[in-house]
DNA sequence: CCGACTTAGTGGACCATGTCAACTAAATGA
DNA sequence: TCATTTAGTTGACATGGTCCACTAAGTCGG
């Protein structure tokens, strides 16, 4: 029977992780993305270009959700939509070229609070952590 | 520099995690606590009685919030407060023994879906990332 | 080819959660 | 004693998440 420590420390570890972001974000998020925002915009580097719906698959958000954090990426010019060629109903998504120099600020950003987070963990606990948490929720 | 994949992959962990405690949550949790009272009766059942300010740092959520939370399982008969004998603005939070109740079976429940979605971890990596969990956010 | 059914995305309405600031009462301390 | 800090409450608001109904386009069996 697993521990139900883990949920209640993966709790306390997102929660530190959200008061750093929002706490220096002025320092690396100029145009308010946001965590959701920035998480779609990662994912979206991750994937490169990829249909809308896979795309709110892999977030495991709502489609209506996403339409929504969509349209406002797509307002601050950061991702943009094509139609889908062999399907009308479908569009892909990808990151305008101000989309990838965002996606590269917050990469530095987040790893550097991530670092300050675990400063406790040797580095092979690191890639551990990180390992461990790839195969959970690949 | 860590590696920015265990940010996107912990955000699909605690949504996964959010989504199967949702679907089930006819199962264990017919007084309706949800997700945030849940962790609430789990924390305070680690901490035994302790005062509304602890916990409140302990959750890392506002004192405000943390207010209504309380208000609203104090009346479904789940926690109990209590003045704190040496300063009387500050309140002492405990389980009640129905609370006590609800902490086993959440437990339970947290238990099998934690499992379910670690299956394909073996138990000393399940340890391992407890143990990691515990020593980012003690 | 046609109608029934499914799928992709949008938009509205509605809760839940989180944030911020103002406020009261009690403690602290020069 | 009077100014300052701390504990908790409350109101107002922002954000995020969920549900449902809807349009447009694809699919599939007859």
């Amino acid at each position: 029977m697993t521990n139900i420590a883990l949920a209640t420390h993966l709790d306390r570890f997102v929660r530190r992780l959200h008061v750093q972001l929002t706490e220096r974000a002025t320092q690396f998020d100029p145009d308010k993305v946001g965590p959701g925002g920035a998480i779609l915009l990662l994912t979206l580097s991750d994937m490169g270009t990829a249909p809308f719906s896979a795309v709110a698959a892999r977030l495991i958000r709502d489609k209506s959700q996403l339409t929504r954090e969509v349209a406002s990426l797509e307002r601050k010019g950061m991702i943009a939509r094509a139609p889908c060629p062999d399907d009308a109903r479908s569009q892909l998504l990808s990151l305008t070229e101000k989309g990838e120099g965002l996606v590269r600020v917050h990469k530095g950003a987040l790893a550097e609070i991530l670092d300050e987070m675990m400063v406790n963990l040797s580095s092979a606990d690191k890639e551990a952590l990180t390992r461990l948490l790839l195969a959970v929720a690949p």
